[in-house]
DNA sequence: ATGTCTTTCCGCTATGGCCGGAAATGATGG
DNA sequence: CCATCATTTCCGGCCATAGCGGAAAGACAT
């Protein structure tokens, strides 16, 4: 354990959060274990976060609070997409009958920041907050083939290119061939690269400098992802989705 | 500043990312004016928080990342009754047209875990996640009035009673006063004690044994909530609501 | 009752959190 | 263009305290 951060203690807490998120509550000598450190420790830290309101103990079992609530939305509508975005995204999932979903890249990661499910949208896993490697998604994808390739190098140096299935790209070079395409196209796919069975379109939301600040996609199973709805359907929906977007970010 | 927590780096960093919050961005200095702390102290505490992803540096201001939103966003579908009432909560704001609510209690104070806008509601500042006394709103007397006497005392030892508009409830015996009709009556009211100008009708979620575990409301401006609606019709759709959350809850 | 597992408590000790001070960085203005 | 001010960032030392081992107190079986 090299001496990363300024302040370990505060790392050992989040990472004892995150943890707690992960398995859904965990008593003092799971959590332990889990983190290889003492039980002492452990319970030192499990108690302060208590303290302040970030746990709740419920007998022996301590789970993430409501706390984490009042922060994630104002994490969420801190951003001016999600505000203007929203409504897109909501009319988007009506109108597919699928998912619509919005992205944003933090950290050098995608997360959703948020999603609607339309009437014929199927059950899956995806939900606001998730955190997925960007080159897994349509949405990542479109967010990476709009910003310049020398802050791209840097995400994957940081991040790397770890497979989620089978069909995930995993070669650099590959990549950025796609994303080359990507951004001529002005939109793009992910046929299977996250979940198994799921095809997903996206498209970039750019500011007046054209780099990416967001990216708006609608996903559903391979079985109504295909022919002209597909390639052309669907691009030219979230392509005009996009656009009211953008258009609407300068103007406010 | 007593040692009156195991671990005290957490404590400010929790307490840094909560100012983070209320200031919607900060940079060193002023979060160290506000703490009364060095600003090498908090430079430290930033940095690592900004390292493990749990903020975000945008110049020399930092804000609290998305990493919340996905915590948060557990924290909340952890709770059984969410699922289940959410579904109703946005059908009672449909009917009614109002804003519908969603409220638990954790650490003594009510926490907003839904909300749901009706076509006719109002603009307010209520928000999922917020946390509020809970003799302020009907929603935390309605859970008040269903917990024993003595767990009420303690809530009330830990947090007091300070007044929110000049309606809200100070005297202690005045409050339990109150909370003895709520009981008999199955639902309470809040007649401006949180909002000027607004008004809420609330019912409790009870568990087998009579314990609230939450509550739903409908709130709405003065104007239309009066006269036999107020007393009637609202009060019936939200118990009506409530009953059906609880049956739900019970077979599940 | 006995043994096992867990949480909780208790002090010691070495470490690293906290701090003051100084060096970069950058914004402002004459 | 340099001077001034307000930041952020870096650095080094001291001593409070975070982290730990160990033991006590419960919890829950068998």
């Amino acid at each position: 354990m090299a001496k990363d951060v300024p302040v370990n203690a505060v790392k050992i807490s989040l990472e004892l959060v995150d943890l707690l998120r992960e398995l859904d509550g965990a008593g003092v000598s799971e959590v332990a274990k889990r983190l290889d450190k003492p039980t002492s420790t452990i319970h030192d830290h499990l108690r302060t976060l208590e303290q302040q309101e970030y746990l709740v103990k419920e007998g022996d079992t301590y789970y993430v609070s409501t706390r984490f609530l009042q922060l994630g939305a104002h994490a969420r509508s801190r951003q001016k997409v999600f505000k203007i975005a929203r409504p897109e995204i909501n009319e988007l999932a009506q109108v597919t009958g699928e998912h619509a979903n919005l992205m944003i890249e933090e950290h050098g990661v995608g997360v959703f920041l948020y999603r609607s499910r339309g009437p014929d949208a199927v059950r899956l896993d995806t939900h606001s907050g998730m955190r997925v490697p960007l080159q897994t998604t349509a949405l990542g994808k479109s967010i990476m083939a709009n910003r310049p390739r020398e802050e791209v190098e840097r995400i994957l140096d940081r991040h790397g290119l770890e497979a989620v299935t089978d069909r995930s790209i995993t070669d650099r070079e590959e990549l950025f061939d796609v994303l080359e395409q990507v951004r001529e196209r002005g939109y793009s796919y992910d046929d299977e690269e996250r979940v198994k069975g799921m095809r997903c379109v996206a498209a970039p939301i750019l500011n007046e400098d054209d780099y990416a600040i967001a990216a708006v996609s609608v996903s559903g199973p391979k079985s109504r992802m295909r022919e002209e709805r597909f390639t052309e359907e669907l691009p030219n929906q979230i392509l005009k989705s996009a656009n009211v977007i953008e258009v609407n970010l300068t103007y406010s």
